[in-house]
DNA sequence: TAGATTGTTAATCGATTAACAATC
DNA sequence: TAGATTGTTAATCGATTAACAATC
């Protein structure tokens, strides 16, 4: 159980978990068991325990979990007891609202900073984050110590990006383009594919829309 | 096969299809085998036979499958062969980006109305389109028959601002907000949770360095 | 001790992969 | 016709759910 392999699935599960255990914790409920948990997030209880004890036995028996403790095992099991140190590729629209987002640096994400090749933005500063050289982004990252990148550059640039920055020492990537880039095993890679997003939701959209049409002529069959 | 509810593995698929046969086209290829498309896009031939399945024959028996005919296919399936209209909720600096960013704009997705409570903020104009009471959304997605509102208010103000546009007969949201909403049956719903991404990055780099550590611990012991 | 709830094993379900007959 | 590759059925794999003994 150690360091066995947990899957991917169970990974994507736990922000969620910890999500509901801050709003918990501000409610001041002290403990939960797997099945109030299962009531409010709407995993099935099983699910939840199943989950868990990939990691260890946070629970006790005849007692459920205490929520800031599990908060606290998730938080680490998710290394958020650390800081974590970032530069932004590319300073345009996306850049900049990430750059400017305080959400992720409140929970130890910080931005170190923003790296470009358009010579009129370099020596500006975003939100007190100073724009820089893309030529100078090797440098930056080993002598500033960064862990990970931001992609967001245009979809031509993004696997170069994605290598110098590989080639520098990140530990991640971010990647905001809308292309898949290819990294070493080494380096993890987490892709936020806005565009496959919002087809997904466009498909479901019409997947309901039609679903209610077939209905509206099923009933309009069965009343003739 | 005709109306089968499609399961959201091979729907999450199709955007990621639709984009390598985009590139193919680009390249001027005009037909690809499962095989072939296999190893660009790294499933498994049996997987993209299957996936395509769920849908229709749009291949042909020794000879494969059209580039252009699928690439149709796949976007008519998701919907992309129409126009969708959308509204910004909250003007903030997410908001202000994704107004921004004309990616979308050029797929069809076009924004009509950001919406905000700060007056500061209303009248004015964000990348051409102008910012606007968030008491006034209901007649304006009414009026101007608005299909998407994006949230991107507050975890505080979310649920209230879903359960607006809902109310006003939005088909689908899609929500950046670090929060599970609610919305009623008929209404699609995406979230794009950025905080959840980066603790699942996180996460697998601290894992790689977990495992990167065991191995070598390991080395040593072999030999001595 | 009795009741509650976990941790864990076993059963089920769904998704992926393999195999192959159909057919271009 | 022979070769290639699909469409589809069957086998496998992995993830979810159910069941229950362990234990607080």
């Amino acid at each position: 159980m150690k360091n066995a392999k947990i899957s991917n699935a169970v990974i994507k599960r736990l922000p969620r978990y910890r999500r509901y255990l801050i709003e918990l914790r501000k409610k001041g409920v002290e403990k939960i068991s797997s099945k109030e948990f299962s009531n409010l997030i709407g995993y099935t209880a099983s699910q939840i325990r199943q989950d868990l004890n990939n990691f260890g036995g946070f629970g006790q028996q005849g007692y459920g979990y205490s929520v800031d403790g599990l908060y606290q095992e998730i938080s680490a099991i998710l290394g958020l007891d650390k800081e974590y140190r970032m530069v932004i590729m590319g300073a345009g629209n996306l850049g900049q609202a990430i750059a400017k987002y305080t959400h992720f640096h409140k929970q130890g994400f910080k931005v170190y900073g923003v790296f470009e090749v358009k010579q009129d933005l370099i020596g500006q500063k975003l939100a007190g984050i100073e724009i820089m050289d893309y030529e100078d982004i090797v440098e930056f990252v080993e002598e500033e110590a960064i862990d990970i990148g931001i992609i967001c550059v245009s979809q031509e640039n993004a696997q170069e990006v994605a290598d110098r920055l590989c080639f520098a020492g990140v530990k991640g990537i971010w990647n905001f383009a809308p292309i898949d880039i290819e990294v070493p095993k080494h380096v993890a890679l987490e892709n936020v594919h806005l565009s496959d997003s919002l087809h997904s939701l466009a498909y479901h959209m019409n997947d309901i829309q039609k679903r209610e049409q077939l209905n509206k002529e099923k009933e309009k069959e069965e009343t003739n």
